[in-house]
This record gives C-alpha cells, sequence and structure tokens, in this order.
DNA sequence: GTGAAAGCGCTAACAC
DNA sequence: GTGTTAGCGCTTTCAC
C-alpha cells in the first residue's frame, strides 16, 4: 500500500506537506500551488489511498454510527436503515452493524463499540428489559445514543418514533367518516400502557370518545411481537376470533399493525364475510404489500425513511433537539 | 481513554508485556500467572477498553465485512443481511454497510472501501450495468468480492444464489401434480435469459417439456425491478391481464416473485375469478406475508438467511469453494 | 510556505 | 519471563 511517505519522496517534500496538501486545510499554513500541484499528481500517479484507521487513530475520531436491530422487524428495520444511511453517507459517515436479535441484552455488543470508537448508536426496537439492564451501561461508554419506536425508553434517553397517536387517531376518524360507528380496536399487550401498541390503543379510546363512543370500544389484545409462521394458532388469531363472534359485530376494526390487518381479513374471509363491505379494516405501517393485499390495505404510513434520517442527523446537530422527536404519519386509504 | 501505556505504569511493567496478556498470545513468549493477574487486574481497575482501531492500524487487518445493497428488495436483504451478520458475529467480524440503491454505480464507494482496508465485500442485487462497469476496478482493489443474487455475474467472480432452476421446477411440478395442464408462467424480462427470472423461466419451460407439455407453455413478461406503488398501471400488470384474457385461459400461473403471484390474484379476484379454485398460482420467494395473503400463497422459499450466511461464510474460509454456490431452494405449499 | 519532530495507541522482533 | 526498541500510517505543533 502506498504512504504519505511514498507521495513525499516522489514529490521531494515532507510528509507533513503531504498531509496539508492531502487534507485541504484552510489553517494559516497555506502550500503553494506549485507545490499542492505535484504531490496531488504524485499521489494519483501512484494510486494512494488514504488509510482512514490511521486517521482515525490519530485524530481520535471515528466517522462511524452503530446501528443495533433488537427485535428484527423486517420491512421496517431495513426501511429505517436505508433512511439513516443516506443521511450518514450526506456527511460521510459509515454505519455499522451492531447485531440482530440474538444479540439482544448483550454488554458484550456495547463493549465493542467503545473498542471501535464508535461516534454514536442508533438502537432500534429495543425491548423494555434489555434497555433496563443496559442503560446505565450506555451512559457509561458515553456515546450518543439514540432510540427508535422503543416500547419504554428511559426518560433520558434520546428517542424518535412515528406519531403513534396522531396515526391512529386519523385511522379511527377515517371509519368514523365512512359512517361506522362500532369501531373495534385489535393490538398488542394491553397491560402495558407505556408501550408502541398502548400509545395507538389509547389515541383509539381518546378518538372515539371525543364522538360520544365510549360505549362502542372493544379493544382486541393479541401478541406484538408475534411471529407469523404459526399464526393460525396465536394470540391475534384468538382476539380476532373473539371480536368476530361478538355481538353486535364490530362493523369495522383498527389494527395496530399491517400484519395484524391481514390476519383480520383471511379470518374474516374464512366465516364468509366480505372486507369492506361486512367489516372495514385498517392497518399500521403501510409495508410493501398493503397495496398488493387482497382486497388492498387501508393503512397508516409510517414514515420509516424519514425515521432513519432523523436518528442519523441527531448525530450532526449534536444533540441539540428536545429528548423526544415525533415524526407524522399519514394515512393511505384504499 | 485508558492506554496499555497507563496500565504498564499501574501493573509496574513495560507496555509489552502488557499487550502479551491482553492478547493471550500462545507463542514461545510466557508471562508468569503472578505479572499475568496484576495486568489483568490493573487493566480492569482502571476500566480498559481496547483500541481496535490502532490495533488494525499495526496489523494491517480490518475484521471488518462490507455489505452493499445495489437494489434494494426490501425483506430479502434484510434476511440476507441477517444472515451474514449471525456468521460474521460468530468470527468477531463486523459489517459495514456501503449504501443503498441511490449509490448504485459508484466507484467512490469501492474508493472508501480500500480506505477502510476491509477485508471484504459483500454485494446484494448488483444490476448488470453496475458490475460491467466496476468489475475491473473491483478487482483492482484486490478486495475478496462476494455477489449474492446478481443477474448477471461476471466470470470469474463469487456468486452465491438460491437453486432457482431447481425451485421453479419444484413449483411445476406442484402444479402438474395438482392436475393442470396449462400452466403459464409469469417472469421479468424475457430478452435476457442470464437473469434470475429468466433462469426461473427456462426451468419452467424445461420442467414443461418433460412432461410434454411444450405447446402448453405461456410466458408473461412484467418487470423485474418494478416498484409496486403504482403496479396496477405497471407491466406486471399488463402481462397478467394478457394471461388472464388469453383463450383457453392458463388454469394455473407460477410466479417469479410473490409479489408478481400477488398481483396475479387481486387481478384474477377483480375478474370474479377464485383462487385457487379456477386458477391456482405460485410464488417465489416466500416472504412473511406470504402465509398471511388473502388467500394463503403456495411459494417457493428462498433460503435467504442462509444465503447470507453462506457469504459470509466465504471470506472465512479463504475462498476455497468454487465460483458459484447454490443454495436450495423449497416449495411451502398452502 | 515548508519541514523536523513528537505523538496517537498498539504490535512484534529481538535482546537481556 | 520481561523489557527495549522500532514501527504501523497519519496528524499537528512549532520552528525556520
Amino acid at each position: 500500500m502506498i504512504t504519505i511517505t511514498d507521495i513525499a519522496t516522489k514529490a521531494g517534500v515532507s510528509r507533513a506537506t503531504v498531509s496539508y496538501v492531502l487534507n485541504e486545510r484552510n489553517t494559516s499554513v497555506r502550500i503553494s500551488d506549485q507545490t499542492r500541484h505535484r504531490v496531488m499528481e504524485a499521489a494519483s500517479d501512484l494510486g494512494y489511498r488514504r488509510n482512514e484507521l490511521a486517521r482515525a487513530v490519530t485524530t481520535g475520531k471515528n466517522r462511524m454510527l452503530g446501528f443495533w436491530v433488537m427485535q428484527s422487524n423486517r420491512e421496517p428495520v431495513i426501511r429505517v436503515l436505508s433512511g439513516a444511511m443516506k443521511e450518514a453517507d450526506e456527511n460521510e459517515y459509515f454505519i455499522k452493524m451492531l447485531g440482530f436479535d440474538n444479540r439482544a441484552l448483550d454488554s458484550r455488543t456495547l463493549e465493542r463499540c467503545v473498542e471501535w470508537r464508535l461516534s454514536g448508536i442508533i438502537a432500534i426496537h429495543a425491548p423494555k428489559s434489555t434497555m433496563q439492564d443496559l442503560w446505565p451501561q450506555i451512559q457509561a461508554t458515553a456515546i450518543p445514543f439514540v432510540l427508535v419506536d422503543s416500547q419504554h425508553p428511559p426518560a433520558d434517553c434520546f428517542h424518535i418514533e412515528a406519531d403513534h397517536s396522531g396515526g391512529m387517531r386519523v385511522a379511527v376518524e377515517h371509519l368514523l367518516e365512512l359512517g361506522h360507528r362500532r369501531i373495534a380496536f385489535l393490538g398488542g399487550e394491553s397491560a402495558t400502557k407505556d408501550s408502541i401498541s398502548g400509545a395507538r390503543e389509547k389515541a383509539y379510546l381518546e378518538a372515539m370518545k371525543a364522538h360520544g363512543l365510549e360505549r362502542e370500544c372493544r379493544v382486541g389484545c393479541g401478541d406484538w411481537s408475534a411471529d407469523f409462521g404459526d399464526w393460525e394458532d396465536g394470540a391475534v388469531a384468538g382476539a380476532v376470533r373473539q371480536l368476530l363472534d361478538a355481538s353486535p359485530r364490530p362493523t369495522a376494526i383498527a389494527c395496530a399493525s399491517d400484519h395484524m390487518a391481514m390476519i383480520v381479513i383471511r379470518l374474516a374471509s374464512e366465516r364468509g364475510l366480505s372486507v369492506p363491505r361486512d367489516l372495514s379494516v385498517t392497518g399500521f405501517d403501510d409495508v410493501t404489500v398493503a397495496t398488493l393485499y387482497n382486497p388492498p390495505l387501508t393503512t397508516v404510513a409510517q414514515p420509516f425513511e424519514e425515521i432513519g434520517h432523523a436518528a442519523g442527523a441527531l448525530f450532526e446537530e449534536s444533540f441539540r433537539q428536545s429528548k423526544l422527536l415525533l415524526i407524522h404519519s399519514m394515512i393511505s386509504p384504499q
């Protein structure tokens, strides 16, 4: 590998001069155009490639952000990552993957972040238990840390999430406009109201109440972190069956995720109910297949790319923003 | 930050000794248990964290793999990445994201790989044009390079992909077993037969021929890299309409992807056809929602995680395998 | 404007 | 067994 020493020799200058030219520093120190030109030419002749590792060692700064996926929720994760990448790219940062769910609750990963002198960490979908255990250690590293869409963020932790409440309110209002009154909600764990699903549930209840429909509220409780391999025997399916068997049956169900909405549609179809004729359903997320689904899914779009972008930007702006950043959600009706 | 010098001072030994102890080198050089213990204790007392950057500089080796997404096909990408991560993790490698589709055809990215002294690159879904332009430059870097599921891999480039032919054959045979004879195929670009879609198409034609059904073959040609936002006006939808309008109408359509299969089902439903009663459909990929689709999708599972795992493993095994690695696909009927 | 020299934190011959 | 010393490739202070 070619080093600055090689360039210095070839251009007949010192290594320091080469360093100056290569970094285009605008200090008081100025290099003559002639020298600059000679150096640049030598560098390109030799096919020089700067060693960023050595550079990071001497400067003590590593333009590298860690991306930690604690529970891999496939499409959302890749879309947030994509948004963060875009932002990182613009600022010549890199993103280093810190691991998927198998590495949850792992202080070794945190150690490695320190060892590599990362300049920031973005963690997505951190479960409550992990954060409780890890948060003190995270703070001890002094590495800037941003949580994305976490269920239970520590109070003093930076946190970005979609506007879950606003999104669910829009969904409920959409159903109300269609004339529905018996609107049910299908969410994740009902016990813990400080979760994402809980936030959506709360928004549903409030929206219903705002229209004097609190007596029509029905809440089905599935399983937020469900694997959909054998969903027919799962908690979500059970909750849906309960809602569909109720009498009077709800005429609409607002779901906390697109996947749940799909399960509702599937089970409704099996019962001979036609969506949307006999039952209206709304999802939440706007995954790729929402528009391909049969029938197409009305859903609240989560701005995943924007969330990722915001997460990356937070590092650039030196964390000057407030602790919680809400990104607006939109409904995409079909 | 604590350095080995600090530890050396505190333990009353030289920096070299500290380095030996910390790296557990099993050379002829042995350290007394007493000294080792003193060093370890000093290290943990001081909260020492090794500086991996400095280490990489001196050793000249950076245990870091680049992951380059050239066309982001959401779910497959994250699943391959997940598999690669797992493998990398086991060997204490890290994965660095090199950019999403916006950065395709980018020699700057390649330069940055050299600057960071990456020890390998995994590139997924590289389009033909990019590889044609970039391959000479890639070779010039001398960085080990693995292509995943690329449409047109250069001959001397490492390449991993699912067993597209085997998978499609299984799909066609599945339909034959159900009694179908007029089985059509829906794929991507038909002109270029060296693409992934082309491989599947070829396997379809061969399977049909093997059963003496070459005269029943019908091939619909959509658009492989379609965005599904406005699919109703897209090439895929056009091809599907042609197939459905043909007379006699095919009784089954084997599709080159799950998304295409979903479009078939949607358009068939709109025409009042019932799947699978009036029309059988098979997909390819087995994305999460295949099982949630309405009706559930029979599809050929691509082993994305395994593919990622294999890609990561290739670097460990010093590229001793053959240039092309096929990962077996399975059908998951519904 | 340019270069000498010290330093970043770590590793690895080689001597004691 | 342990320490001395040189070196990795780069940056930066400070004389000239």
